[in-house]
DNA sequence: ATCGTTCTTGACTGAACGTTCATCTATTCG
DNA sequence: CGAATAGATGAACGTTCAGTCAAGAACGAT
């Protein structure tokens, strides 16, 4: 009974992980997320409980996909540098993505790290100056 | 004429280098700065201009000291991943840092926002949880 | 058709944010 | 000493934050 879900929670998902990606953990706002998402913020906390639920099923979703890609390597680097060190199930969720990949993990995301602060905002954007 | 400043600079940078070392830079707050300085919010702005402001400085004094400490390494982890991307002057400080130091400092950069992720947080202290 | 349930919406809350500023105090110089 | 000036102080600013909720719309089942 009752209505369906006019959004794909996936698609959803996908889209804040791409803000999360960017801006980071602390530096993505509710808004943000509501202006990425299309969607309102009272339905994003219906069907997601929390910013924190929203990023750990980022998380978890980028790490089923399977292969360490940019994608999911920019996420992990996110939970690593901003929540693990005080989230302990965030921590192993991103620790669990590492211990999966082959590879010197560290230099994987030392790389990225570098790569990442040089990449153009492109997404065509205006952006908030550091505040 | 007029008063002497009755604090040591230098070590309310160091003071706040520290903060921003471990709850990242969107993390911390004015207020976690008044409380770790014991400064008060008008002397902060007064002495350094802005958080933006402290934190280069942080930055530049963690550089000067030479070597690519633990403690300079984790600033440069949050420099690049918080503000390089939209902060040039910001980047230019943090690739100046990496390209003075020998080494594989993508690898070196890695390996310690592995171990930063697992350490204690130590300062015996009672923290926010992730909100 | 109607009832029950679920989803959608956006106004709202109170706290926290970075920053400013008027006021006060201490110090220096003549 | 007294005037001038720099630093210290903390209340207050407007904004943005994450999160809540009451109301209504849309649907499935009977």
């Amino acid at each position: 009974m009752g209505r369906n879900r006019t959004f794909d929670e996936d698609e959803v998902v996908e889209r804040c992980a791409e803000v999360f990606r960017r801006t980071g953990y602390e530096g993505s706002s509710i808004d943000d997320l509501v202006a990425a998402t299309g969607l309102h913020r009272g339905s994003l906390y219906s069907a997601f409980g929390s910013k924190r639920g929203l990023f750990v099923l980022a998380l978890r979703r980028s790490a089923a996909s399977g292969a360490l890609t940019d994608a999911t390597t920019d996420l992990v680097l996110v939970a690593l540098m901003e929540l693990a060190w005080r989230d302990p199930e965030i921590r192993s969720i991103a620790f669990g993505i590492l211990d999966d990949s082959p590879g010197d993990t560290a230099t994987t995301l030392g790389r990225r790290l570098v790569d990442r602060a040089v990449e153009t905002p492109d997404h065509s954007d205006t952006r908030k100056e550091t505040s």
